[in-house]
DNA sequence: CGCGAAGTAGGATTGATTCTCAACTGGGAG
DNA sequence: CTCCCAGTTGAGAATCAATCCTACTTCGCG
């Protein structure tokens, strides 16, 4: 049944994985950035000081630490999937044309996700926003075509 | 379809496309499925009536529609683009266990886009919300509880 | 010291999507 | 009626993200 999460998500980050040097480093990357990054620039930035990793390795941790909330993963569609060091509920927006993705706060109701599970009955765990439109900079660099 | 809108820089063709039989399939296929197909059962099903169809000519009639309003597209990430034959504005339900996708009408704030608008600076032209979580299929199915 | 579990490198592989290009089609101009 | 052209199409190669497989290391533990 369900003893496949034995650790709990609840609480800390247990010993239940070794924090090694290849994981620290991509920890450190994702937080590092000012932006999201996605899994192909994340790679090769940690590439850079750990010139022996593979694509599979950061895959895998990236998924770990998704799995654990250390960070979190965005499966965005057009491009790849981004992750993002800002593990409190937030939701993005999304530019059309150079692809931006830029941070929001947007007190989003609650109330949606009660009304989400009352029109479908899924068990509802988690909601993301995703606004599209055209950033300032774009907007005005060309002067809206449509 | 006589509505013709040449526009001098056509950087892509819009405002004029014909309706070849092709195009009437996929676009009768989409319509006429209860729910939301990927680019590929959307070709495996043209396929049956037009067996010398081709990949690419589904995936760039597709865009093709979306771009003119017909269909919308939803990208995903962890799987394949879906296509919606609703066009009005609504948000999905995802399924993290069978990848099921459905509508739910949840009236979430058209005052949203105003906050995501006003913190980003963006023209905010659309917006959509994706709700994960369980299908009651697969939570009755597995017995599983979280 | 030796075993087994966890972790890793690296490359092969899968899958979705896009691209290229030659052949084709239909409608309007001549 | 015939030719020309832009729009279309088919087929397959090319991309690109993401996963899988397998042998090699490391670490913890008795």
């Amino acid at each position: 049944m369900t003893e496949r999460h034995l650790h709990s998500e609840t609480g800390t980050t247990r010993g239940d994985f070794r924090m090694t040097p290849q994981r620290a480093a991509i920890l450190e990357e994702v937080r590092a950035a000012s932006e999201h990054l996605t899994a192909g620039e994340i790679f090769e930035r940690v590439h850079r000081r750990y010139p022996s990793i593979a694509y599979g390795t950061v895959y895998r941790t990236l998924h770990l630490f998704a799995e654990r909330g250390l960070i979190l993963e965005f499966p965005f569609g057009d491009q790849a999937s981004r992750f993002d060091k800002r593990v409190d509920r937030h939701d993005h927006v999304h530019c059309t044309r150079c692809g931006m993705l830029t941070d929001v706060d947007v007190p989003t109701a609650l109330f949606a996700r009660q009304v989400a599970a009352d029109q479908t009955g899924f068990d509802i765990t988690g909601h993301q926003t995703v606004f599209s439109g055209v950033c300032p900079a774009c907007s005005t660099a060309t002067g809206l075509r449509r």
